[in-house]
DNA sequence: TATATAATTTAGCCATGCCTAAAATAATTT
DNA sequence: AAATTATTTTAGGCATGGCTAAATTATATA
């Protein structure tokens, strides 16, 4: 059994990986909020288990036995998430933060009785995908928001999962994983998108249309 | 924030005090199952806290502020253990184990979430008494089902909740908190005894015997 | 009461997982 | 190519929570 700091690195390196193939110290360590210092250490002990693949000041990738554990950690982190959300009624800004807590602790037939009670579901209140039993992630596509342009609509697919604040921002719009919006104005010079969610306007800042990914983007109807 | 091993301490001292005041530093070693030495060590630091009254060799007890933390981790344990069963349909021999880890990272809004989903309930599946938001406590009368004599009759109370064969054993039998038996017979020398529970008869062994606790007990109504 | 036995505490060690400071290496700029 | 800058690793330290072995204190026995 792997120690709770160590499944946090392999769940952070996976993560990291997604989008950018060998993960350096100082990511890794910016990301977890500790020293690159603690880093290398950790490092040096994952490699031991043979759960990643480093050679000095070439970053850290996982091996497939470390992409297994990374995968695990990440569905009873998104279980958990969904289970809280429907079983438990917590609201979605705060599911994050238990999760991060059980996903260490839960067994997995615990976790399997929750995924039969959700029906085995393949995405979590965040949009983001649940890998099954076996690993394997159903991957969508998405675009960030910030690739809209006027006139455009689509669905969201897809929210940052970590920052609670953004999400109860989100939420007070009800901008949901599901939820259709129009995009009806771009500001010029990097600026903010004025949107329509079923009738209703609110105006999104860069840095939050940042971390909104959407999906079956259409072409303004006809004009 | 305690740490979990400090959370276990108190937890296990509260339990130990409930049958017989003091608790020595040997008997919560074993309890724990760790050295003596490593529990001298904790003492000390929970003394430190404030958590606990300790005079060298006399033994340890728990502060009134001990006491409160005490509580806590216990109403998380079997309110854990009852959702769990209810909730998830985990089997009543496997809840304990679930608990144990799940105390100690569940948050108090979950543990309300969960409360209210279960109505406010008072007892576990074992038959042990949840404490309260506030820490009371909420006591019931029972005695070993030892203390019984050929004839009478009773409800089972309260069982131990720690070893998991002997809850399958004693649901083999469908001897769960709330089922009603009556002796049939004490055999003599502290042997078994037997009994009749809705027409089955079951034999239990004394060991086993001295784990159940029973209440309502009736005399032979008339022979 | 003296002595043997049992329980408890002290002292010192180990692994984990973090830290800081200094050294080593790589990347960038001149 | 040399020098500067940034990143990474090494070295050594700290707290937690175990351990063993030895010393101390309490209890039981003769």
């Amino acid at each position: 059994m792997l120690t709770q700091a160590a499944e946090d690195y392999l769940k952070s390196i996976y993560k990291l990986q997604e989008k950018g193939g060998k993960v350096s110290t100082g990511i890794l360590a910016e990301y977890l909020d500790v020293k690159p210092a603690s880093v290398t250490g950790m490092i040096k002990k994952l490699k031991t288990m043979n759960l990643v693949k480093h050679e000095r000041y070439q970053g850290v990738t996982l091996t497939d036995a470390g992409m297994v554990i990374a995968l695990e950690i990440i569905r009873h982190h998104r279980l958990l998430e969904l289970y809280l959300f429907k079983a438990l009624g917590v609201p979605w800004d705060g599911v994050h933060e238990e999760a991060e807590k059980l996903e260490h602790v839960i067994s997995e037939d615990v976790e399997a009785r929750m995924d039969a009670f959700l029906g085995y579901p393949t995405e979590d209140p965040h949009g983001s995908p649940i890998p099954d039993k076996n690993g394997v992630v159903l991957k969508t596509y998405s675009v960030p928001m910030t690739d809209l342009i006027s006139g455009q609509s689509c669905v969201v697919a897809e929210v940052s999962d970590s920052d609670s604040a953004l999400l109860r921002h989100l939420g007070s719009f009800n901008l949901y994983p599901g939820t259709a919006f129009r995009v009806i104005e771009v500001a010029p010079f990097e600026g903010p998108f004025t949107i329509d969610i079923a009738g209703q306007q609110a105006v999104i800042g860069r840095e939050v249309a940042k971390q909104i990914f959407v999906n079956n983007v259409q072409e303004p109807d006809n004009v």
